[in-house]
DNA sequence: CTGAAAGCGCTTACAG
DNA sequence: CTGAAAGCGCTTACAG
């Protein structure tokens, strides 16, 4: 590697429209060859002559040359760009797998261009437009995909990965589990540990909803009475651990075990209960979901569950590389399933 | 708002490459104008007949047509994106502020492509120049910058804007406040509670380091011995506590506060110590750093440093919008400076 | 292995 | 208020 060339700006420079950028025709120039060969050197070098892609390279060192995408992009009309829609960056369930999957795309070559949806389907709409717009290979998202979504993706070449998630009918493909078997297995789990009075902390997601019903019904197929309730709001964060305890303090029937649709509220309810002289499990029992990096090194260690994130990547970027390569997907359904971890917390 | 076209996929159409998605001249052709009025009245509505403009609405509809950017982007030679680097994504001491930033940018139009760097340096070089390759408004990066990166930005008109750093020279724009001062200012306010045998942690980044200097030299200034340290990687997370902590417990003069590099991590060492059966902060104190969310919402409260996350973003906001309408930007220097919050844990 | 030329889908002076 | 035409910076058959 050469020494960069000497750093110029001084303050005067930067934001100045002075000199435009060099180009391909800048470069070929220098190069003393078309520019066609200066593309075909920048994208598959083989096929130019040793000598020729000597000076091209001096050429592209001088001139300090950067290719520009956009025109690249727009000519071959391929994008390399793909984009992640996901709720928020803080206290997210899905941040291990998305940093995992951005890791990897990365390396292969792809840019990731991220949305923050909140929880405002129009906002999901508009990233997706936005997306579409700068014509991505491919928009993975995390959230339920709406009409709306369905018809432009349907219009467009790019594919439309939704993980997390197991719909009937995806708009593009599916690379999730049952959120309804999460909870039913739950269910199973705390009756075979003996809890009696178990307290759901639900959030208003449809993900959340599925668990709830699984676990609501699987419960009252054990024969039990139905479970007492709190209702969050999304994401369900750490914070959510006061009221919520709150709540159960209050109730005549104390519950036994609390079920918490995420490790970061497992952990505030763990700190909640300590607070207030309880010992988890022994007093209280705590489940998690999602298995973050926390259940493992909480006091006590958290009981939650599994998504396995580095097989949803894997099947992420497989699935992109095939629709890059022109191939159609293999399934539309994935289902990777999930592991419930026993811990201490539980 | 009509309904939305009905959505046409069902699974053999996606990833085929069928027919091509509507272009400008399918519209213009549909409303029976010419291109150029439709791009006009998609730019700048106001410019074009109202009947006219009905026509096209009406043909837009019906044929689905989302704009290509990346063709605009070329043709105006703006882009409208932003490009924003940071470390990772979980146990980030920027997420707050991030979330809030790309949530306005969103909403004044701009996409945001979200680079993760890691710690290396050369992954921060490729994704500046990818974001540079793609012809960004601005980059923003959380991390320094490299000479390299320093050269392909002054070649382009891209601006580039350091947040939470405050060095020497800025490459373009820096918004954030001395760490050393920070390190100062905890060293101070140690000392004002009678502390006198404090504990850092600190993780290898010139950040930490710089905070790290300012306390030493503050600490003894106020005629204390050095402090006792542990070195942790990056980024400074929950997980980290066990293993400071039991370095804590070996010492032969026990600290009787714990300086840590971030909120995750404060959050971690009152969970061990509690386990351990101390209290925070009677038998030993915590202080965190950069406020996030949970240091408010711990059992005890952590005290921390706040760095105001919101005006940062207003900054940033403010000096992509004056660089986008062509202005230079006001200074090339914003101290936000930072405020101690004196909250349970110390 | 290399070049001339058309084309990707927009935007934007320039006329009218 | 609208259209014809040049141009943004690349890629890619097509020849040679």
């Amino acid at each position: 590697m050469t020494k960069p060339p000497p750093a110029s700006s001084n303050g005067t420079e930067q934001g100045s429209s002075a000199n435009r950028p060099p180009t391909l025709t800048d470069v070929a120039r220098e190069a003393k060859v078309s520019s066609a060969t200066v593309s075909r050197f920048l994208n598959n070098p083989g096929v130019v002559a040793e000598e020729t892609g000597a000076r091209i390279r001096a050429a592209i060192e001088l001139t300090g040359y950067i290719p520009n995408a956009l025109a690249g992009d727009l000519a071959s009309s391929k994008s390399r760009m793909v984009a992640v829609l996901i709720p928020h960056l803080e206290h997210s369930l899905f941040n291990d797998m998305i940093e995992r999957m951005v890791g990897e795309m990365t390396a292969s070559g792809n840019n990731v261009m991220i949305g923050l949806t909140g929880t405002s389907r129009d906002r999901t709409d508009s990233l997706v437009r936005a997306a579409l717009a700068r014509r991505v290979d491919a928009i993975i998202s995390t959230g339920p995909a709406s009409e709306a979504v369905d018809s432009m993706v349907a219009r467009s070449r790019t594919l439309f990965i939704q993980v997390w998630e197991l719909p009937e009918e995806p708009v593009g493909i599916a690379i999730g589990f049952s959120h309804e078997d999460a909870g039913r297995d739950i269910a199973r789990f705390l009756a075979s540990r003996g809890y009696q009075r178990p307290h759901l902390v639900t959030a208003d997601s449809p993900r959340a909803q599925a668990r709830k019903q699984g676990f609501f019904t699987e419960w009252q197929a054990l024969g039990h009475a139905p479970p007492s309730e709190s209702i969050v709001d999304m994401p369900t964060r750490f914070g959510h651990a006061r009221r919520v305890f709150a709540d159960i303090r209050r109730m005549d029937e104390r519950p036994d075990v609390v079920v918490c649709g995420s490790d970061h509220l497992a952990q505030g309810l763990i700190v909640e209960a300590q607070a207030a002289g309880l010992r988890v499990p022994d007093d209280l029992g705590v489940l998690g979901f999602g298995n973050n990096a926390i259940s493992g090194e909480m006091r006590p260690t958290i009981t939650s569950v599994d998504v396995d994130g580095a097989r949803i990547a894997r099947e992420v970027m497989a699935a992109i590389a095939r629709h890059q390569e022109g191939k159609d997907f293999l399934s539309r359904k994935i289902d990777v399933g999930f592991r419930l971890i026993a811990r201490e917390s539980v």
